[in-house]
DNA sequence: ATCATTGCAAAAGATTTGCATAGTG
DNA sequence: CACTATGCAAATCTTTTGCAATGAT
């Protein structure tokens, strides 16, 4: 949980404006652990901020997105997109194309099953995400 | 892959009506290991049957997922959801309420890369899916 | 023959965009 | 002051739904 002035500073230096909307949404955002939705939060903002829009909120968490302050739950595809495997397997993302590769690991088939009261497991999958051959290749040579 | 008897049985067990668009739908999805999404089956399928609706496609897709034919890759969120933590953390997701829970488990935070030549890994996620506290107290004490 | 599925079109839901105004650095 | 973000409304994209016609068992 970042303090006011460490998001301060981390505007700063990445050199984004920070506005009372951005800094609001950060802050909702980071006072909740349910993983809200753009909409939910800006249900909950619209009490302190009546002016709030929900365009800006979809902004400012693309804005937050990129500038890693802030994780999109799983799925980065806008799109469900769907797979005819359904035993346990796993998946590598990339981030630059999108393109989804199937990963057969038995490895990683077996883990350790969450500690949490209750919660009875059907399954699992892991995610790497990551840059494709082509795409780290493309994007590798020529920073700055 | 299932033969085209074997998905013909399943049907058959599970009562539900093999048409022609559900088979084709199954059929393109399983011969493809891009994920597609729904509009993008539509596309492929429409060339072999000019009449088929993409609302159909959705229909099918979902008939299929209830009868554990398919799997949706990760999210099942239709809508994004967000978090403030970007260190590497894992999830729960609940398949009855869709309530997603924070893991922390650092056995679960060093795995074994994938072995995918060029990709670059930049993060992962441990995505275990199933019912919360709450839906399995409500769906257990009555199946029959 | 009965009941579920299909296709169509409209509706609903989620996200993005254009543009004038307001706010930040 | 220069530049970018905001709010609004419209546009776009994805998914769902109602209903008459069709098809499966």
């Amino acid at each position: 949980m970042k303090t006011r002035d460490e998001v301060r500073a981390l505007f700063r230096t990445k050199k984004v404006p920070l506005t009372h909307q951005r800094l609001a949404v950060y802050e909702e955002l980071s006072s909740r652990n349910d993983h809200p939705s753009a909409e939910s939060l800006h249900a909950s903002l619209k009490r302190a901020y009546p002016s709030l829009s929900l365009a800006t909120v979809y902004k400012t968490l693309q804005t937050l997105h990129q500038m890693g302050m802030v994780a999109r739950v799983d799925s980065p595809a806008a799109q469900a997109r769907y797979d005819a495997i359904v035993d346990t397997h796993h998946h590598s993302v990339c981030a630059g194309c999108g393109k989804i590769d199937d990963l057969f690991d038995a490895s990683l088939d077996r883990l350790p099953p969450p500690r949490l009261e209750g919660f009875v497991v059907l399954g699992h999958s892991v995610h790497f995400h990551g840059l494709c051959a082509r795409c780290a290749k493309a994007s590798a040579p020529k920073p700055r």
